[in-house]
DNA sequence: ACATTGATCGCT
DNA sequence: GCGATCAATGTC
């Protein structure tokens, strides 16, 4: 069942966060809940350069929360974001990772939303048990799809980082060009 | 304070 | 309807 999804491999996402964010656009994002599995393709994603990156949470320094954002790339680095939400990101490696922001729905439960980070989280029941679970494996993991051609690509500044400053309006937000799943902001 | 969201208020 | 505002709530 689950098979039929073909894993990215963890080295996949060994690049530099602003060439794997982009490039993860038209790939799977596979869960699998009870056996069965929730898919969606990847349509939006910011890229969090490491801890040079003011907006990003590794230049606060290396903590148990963002420890694995420090590990090897291709693991799944998760958050939890105004004590409410969850966030998943694809670390790439020193501390650096890619937020994966909205999925075009392809397998799911009928009537959830996944545009925006935290409905993405929600959707596909993931939560911080997560964090750290290699990203080419079962429960949780990329599968290929269609990689999306450069000029169907939209970017734009990262959205929800006002305070990082000249940081704030680097264009590090990728989505597909007229997607109707990508999120609004 | 925060890489968000959903509800509500107060207008046009 | 629509934009501004606000509360919820865990980790740092």
């Amino acid at each position: 069942m689950t098979r039929r999804f073909v894993p990215l491999s963890l080295r996949f996402s060994r690049r530099r966060p602003e060439v794997l964010a982009p490039a993860l656009l038209g790939h799977l994002l596979v869960r699998v809940v009870d056996g069965v599995p929730r898919v969606g393709r990847i349509v939006e994603t910011e890229a969090y350069l490491g801890p040079q990156d003011l907006a990003c949470h590794s230049s606060k320094g290396r903590t148990a929360r963002t420890e694995v954002m420090f590990g090897p790339a291709g693991y799944s680095y998760v958050f939890l974001v105004y004590g409410l939400h969850h966030c998943v990101n694809v670390v790439t490696g020193k501390g650096a990772a890619v937020l994966l922001r909205a999925l075009e729905p392809v397998a799911l439960p009928a009537d959830v939303r996944t545009d925006g980070p935290g409905r993405l989280a929600k959707a596909l029941g993931v939560d911080l048990s997560l964090s750290g679970h290699p990203l080419s494996e079962p429960p949780l993991f990329l599968a290929r799809g269609r990689a999306v051609a450069r000029s169907n690509v939209q970017v734009g500044p990262r959205v929800g980082v006002d305070y990082a400053g000249a940081w704030a309006k680097a264009p590090l937000r990728f989505f597909v060009k007229d997607s109707a799943w990508v999120s609004a902001r």
